[in-house]
DNA sequence: CTAGGACTTCGAGCGCGCTCGAACGCAAAC
DNA sequence: GTTTGCGTTCGAGCGCGCTCGAAGTCCTAG
């Protein structure tokens, strides 16, 4: 495998182990291997978006990153705990604009606790009904595939080769 | 369910059915129900889109429709074929470019079948690795309900009080 | 001393897939 | 006959999430 940021690695691991295990999760969360601090082209590699991402979440005000003496930006374990969150919400189809909903209620303390979790709960549900309706289309291709006629068919029940 | 469409109708047949049976894609094929010819807005109905998208689909060369005598459009149960592949390839992320390209395919001819069947087997592969990325968010997600901590955490290995 | 390269800010632009509105046509209902 | 309603064409606009480019700063190597 070519790539290798932190999703790839993740998802590589999930490659022969399904459903996830616990023990995917952690790796996939771990982030004990990466440097106290990098700059914004390693935080890029590392979450797999561009420096131009990054910025860009960042005026978006989704996470705060800090600068070093030049004005550069660095990016500490805080600030990729949370953009590894962040790009992970957003691979699974959460807006930009409920995560900066989001951020604002982690901001605002926990008491915001429940409202969090109510907007994970609908993420999760959102994530599953993403899936059903990936695995039937799957499963539709993968039907045309094997019986596979030409048209726009055969979509059709039988695999009676006279619909081609 | 409020919805019937037929998207609609087939989730719910895969609902307590994992993985999708033949039967499931029968159903969600099976055009039988469908009347021989019906107007924009109940094909509109039938397939989940707007009048508006259909005819921007229309335009987009995907797909033929006749016209009755004062002009509207009539869809014929070969046009409902095609449009419920294309909205099952939308919904499965392919893009209107490649759907352009693979009804052009359609529309050369047989010749060009082992191209279509490529299409078809690389979006399939699409299909797969959108599943296992949303699969591992769902986990993640899940993972993160359950330890629920605050902050952009806890997203850690272990479900540790003090992180959150 | 200067050239290269990686970074900065800022605003503008883009690709995608719709989505909408204006202006019009036709046909049945009142 | 006019109103209602469903359709038509056309081009423009929009929401999203980036993506880019210009112009400048800073550090390092040669």
């Amino acid at each position: 495998m070519a790539t290798d940021d932190l999703m790839s690695r993740a998802l590589e691991t999930l490659a022969d182990d399904d459903p996830p295990s616990v023990e995917a999760i952690h790796r996939l969360v771990d982030l004990a291997d990466i440097p106290e601090s990098v700059t914004i082209t390693e935080a890029a590699d590392l979450l797999d978006v561009s420096p131009h991402t990054l910025r860009y979440y960042e005026r978006a005000g989704l996470v705060a990153v800090a600068r070093d003496g030049s004005g550069h930006r660095v990016y500490d374990t805080e600030a990729m705990r949370r953009l590894v969150f962040l790009t992970r919400m957003r691979l699974s189809g959460m807006p930009m604009r409920d995560l900066q909903h989001y951020v604002s209620l982690v901001d605002a303390g926990k008491e915001t606790v429940p409202e969090r979790l109510d907007m994970l709960i609908e993420h999760r549900d959102t994530i599953r009904r993403r899936i059903r309706e990936l695995t039937l289309s799957l499963t539709a291709t993968e039907y045309k595939i094997a019986t596979y006629g030409g048209s726009t068919g055969p979509d059709v029940p039988s695999p009676d080769p006279t619909t081609s």
